[in-house]
RNA sequence: GGAGGGGUUCCCGAGUGGCCAAAGGGAUCAGAUUGUAAAUCUGACGGCUCAGCCUUCGGUGGUUCGAAUCCACCUCCCUCCA
């Protein structure tokens, strides 16, 4: 009994929302395992720590005994998710879908443990409906209740288009909790409206309705809007150990606390602890550098984390160059190249203006010497570390 | 099918014949400051062989010395009616 009430409270922990929470507690009390059930929209094949909030999620459900379904949404992406969207969504081709979703399951075991869930896609019975299920399917729920969704609602008051096939998203996906029986089904606050559809269809096919649980979206690098691959505010579960590190290190303090209690491991306690240390005047640096190593370790290893934290102290605190220099080659004809030119080859700038402007405003170093002339001519032969900014170097042997 | 409204540089959005590479805001980038935080200040923000030149305002063609702005046709989106 108690071991339930502490399970429970585990699976409380980080979510928004949980509906119906008494009939979750309900069934966690039979003692028996539970089918869990998360889809994932095979469209963006790289996934990022917005995706681990869910995926964390999971990996608890399957620690404390549950059966986790790692549903990939292969039919329902050639629809295209209309969640969050403003737009209708480019449909995917099959082979897009298929080439995406085994990017997916790589990824998604360095999380969860790969015996211990089962994969499905959702094409297996989608496809066997036939296109007379469609249809009756589609008789379940009608226009004015799917308008009732605030995305379509505010397109269609903007005037968007909205194409008839987006409204058999939420239905689509509902039936996948039919087809499989989920007991719960795991998924961001933004799909509450296609989790509560696969509550209706289940009660209407006699099946006793799902429990759903909501994660809160995690923000991206600029604290505001969701992480996403579109905007460019991800960080990817495959960036290199620099990278990650030098992104969580950009965060802002607010942030890094919403991170600490989405993405962490620790135990909420230790989170605490740490929350009293910087109100207390420690530097929230330190802090932040602590959950850099821990999310570095998880994705690629310990001596990993530490050599990100390392090269990060020699760059940004004492101003050496990185240690990994990404090294470029130029076959310059006639002798010499502008340096203009030069930026844009090694691909350290978008355009020659770009790189007129970059020099004007004292961007530009080569190897540390800061220049100031927008005509310099680099000499054939020549071998030098070139300096956009503070982030971007690149090595750039001239030939 | 009919009537009306609209498509401007990454986004929003001004601009209705020259002063428009196009206001303003956002995003972004750079410099200063710093903890690659926040806040703040400064600057940049189409391209190029860069103190000059070239190409942009849904598309094509036209009027004009001159068009994002006027005209014609086309195309896409939206609203109302059927």
């Amino acid at each position: 009994m108690t071991d339930i009430m502490q399970a429970f409270a585990e699976i409380k922990r980080g979510a928004e929302e949980i509906l119906v929470e008494d009939e979750l507690l309900e069934k966690l009390k039979k003692g028996k395992p539970l089918k869990i059930k998360a889809g994932f929209d095979p469209t963006a094949p790289d996934l990022h720590l917005g995706h681990t909030v869910l995926i964390n999620k999971m990996r608890q459900f399957q620690q404390l005994g549950h059966e986790v379904i790692f549903l990939i949404g292969d039919f329902t992406g050639m629809i295209g998710d209309p969640t969050g969207k403003n737009v209708t969504r480019k449909a995917l081709t099959s082979a897009d879908v298929l080439a995406n979703a085994e990017t997916y399951k790589e990824q998604v075991f360095k999380i969860l443990d790969p015996a211990k869930t089962r994969v499905e896609f959702n094409s297996t019975w989608m496809e066997k409906l036939g296109s007379a299920g469609m249809l009756k399917l589609a008789s379940r729920q009608t226009v004015a209740r799917m308008m009732e969704r605030d995305d379509f609602k505010k397109r269609f008051k903007e005037g968007q288009s909205i194409a008839i096939h987006e409204f058999m998203y939420p239905l689509v996906q509902g039936w996948d909790s039919v087809a499989l029986e989920a007991d719960v089904e795991l998924g961001g606050t933004d799909q509450k409206f296609n989790l509560l559809m696969g509550r209706e269809l289940q009660k209407s096919e006699g099946q006793r309705p799902q429990t759903v649980l909501m994660m809160p979206l995690l923000e991206g690098l600029d604290g505001v809007q969701k992480m996403s691959k579109s905007l460019g505010n991800y960080i990817g579960i495959t960036d290199s150990p620099t990278e990650m590190f030098g992104k969580i290190m950009s965060i802002s303090d607010v942030l890094m606390w919403r991170y600490y209690d989405l993405l962490s491991f620790r135990p909420i306690a230790q989170i605490n602890a740490f929350r009293q240390q910087a109100e207390q005047g420690a530097n929230p640096r330190d802090i932040k550098i602590e959950l850099a190593k821990e999310l570095i370790a998880r994705f690629h290893n310990e001596q990993a984390a530490e050599a990100a934290h390392q090269e990060f102290i020699n760059r940004f605190q004492k101003g050496a160059m990185p240690d990994e220099i990404e090294e470029k080659s130029i076959t310059v004809i006639g002798g010499e190249i502008a340096i203009a030119n030069l930026l844009k080859e090694a691909g350290l700038v978008a355009s020659t203006s770009e790189a007129m402007r970059m020099i004007k405003q004292g961007a530009v170093k080569i190897d540390g010497e800061k220049i100031n002339d927008n005509k310099l001519q680099c000499q054939a032969g020549s071998v030098a570390v070139y300096q956009v900014g503070k982030r971007k170097f690149a090595k750039v042997t001239l030939s």
